[in-house]
DNA sequence: GGTTTATAGAAAATCACTTTCACTTGGATC
DNA sequence: GATCCAAGTGAAAGTGATTTTCTATAAACC
């Protein structure tokens, strides 16, 4: 997200001021981390990028905490219970094309949300929300053998 | 899963048998409480409703993963990382609607496999296999508060 | 019945993630 | 700009679902 991540800084600025909270150099250096990640990410990758020492892995987990809660930060579950983290545009979510192996993970322009919402509804369900992801073996790694 | 449980059964032995695995008494009593669940259930509930003590549930683990295996029986992944059971009939799978408070899971007949392997496909993906899950309040959840 | 090998049992390990609690810092207010 | 307090951090330990190790047991083929 090149372009739209100023427009995405003011709304974390805002939403996080407005919830109470704090831009912190950690914060801010979680978030720059994000915002230099072209694919989802795992808390690890995410501090590594943020050159935070190893001992700050729980700063990180939780300022994902924080920003998915403002909005502007989604998970994405892996196969092995494990999850990656991404920034989006806010209250927007994606699916993804997820290599089994090496984790690179590619949006995916399919939703089925409406569809899917819809039928939760009419079974009485509030609070809705839903996942899908697909999960492969990209063509590097099948390659790579 | 009422009158196909018969097939099944022979579906797992069969695949056992192919496999070199074998139906032992631990076995039986755990493929027994999965076909008597009528809804995904976790490893506790799994063990419990087998009326093994709480020591096997390493083995109720190792046993959904032969099943998994067998491609009689799928995991469905929670919101909090954990997951859910349950068998399915050879080679299928299903989406749910969960409650995330009670974690009743209703299927859904909604797929978007087609659609979704083709796009993998394109891109290059092999051993292709998605995820879909919608979660919400249920109903019941709701009202008791 | 004997042998081979998958499975069970017991106990401990793993590992991603969360919590606790004392200390620090942002930033609103004076 | 100094003060104050809630929000954030650091360190360390805790959680809890799931897995692993290693030994004992028991299928199933002969």
């Amino acid at each position: 997200m090149p372009d739209t991540s100023s427009q995405l800084l003011d709304t974390v600025l805002s939403r996080l001021k407005a919830s109470g909270g704090r831009m912190t150099k950690k914060r801010e250096l979680v978030l720059g981390a994000l915002l230099t990640m072209d694919r989802p990410a795992s808390a690890e990758e995410v501090r590594e990028r943020a050159e935070l020492p190893e001992s700050d892995l729980v700063t990180v987990y939780r300022n994902l905490e924080t920003f998915e809660s403002l909005g502007v930060l989604q998970r994405v579950p892996l196969e092995n219970g494990t999850q990656l983290f991404e920034l989006t545009a806010p209250d927007e979510h994606f699916h993804h094309l997820i290599c089994r192996q090496c984790h690179k993970a590619e949006r995916l322009d399919v939703c089925v949300g409406h569809e899917v919402v819809s039928k939760a509804k009419a079974r009485g369900y509030s609070q809705i929300a839903h996942l899908m992801e697909v999960y492969g073996i990209c063509e590097e790694c099948e390659q790579a053998d």
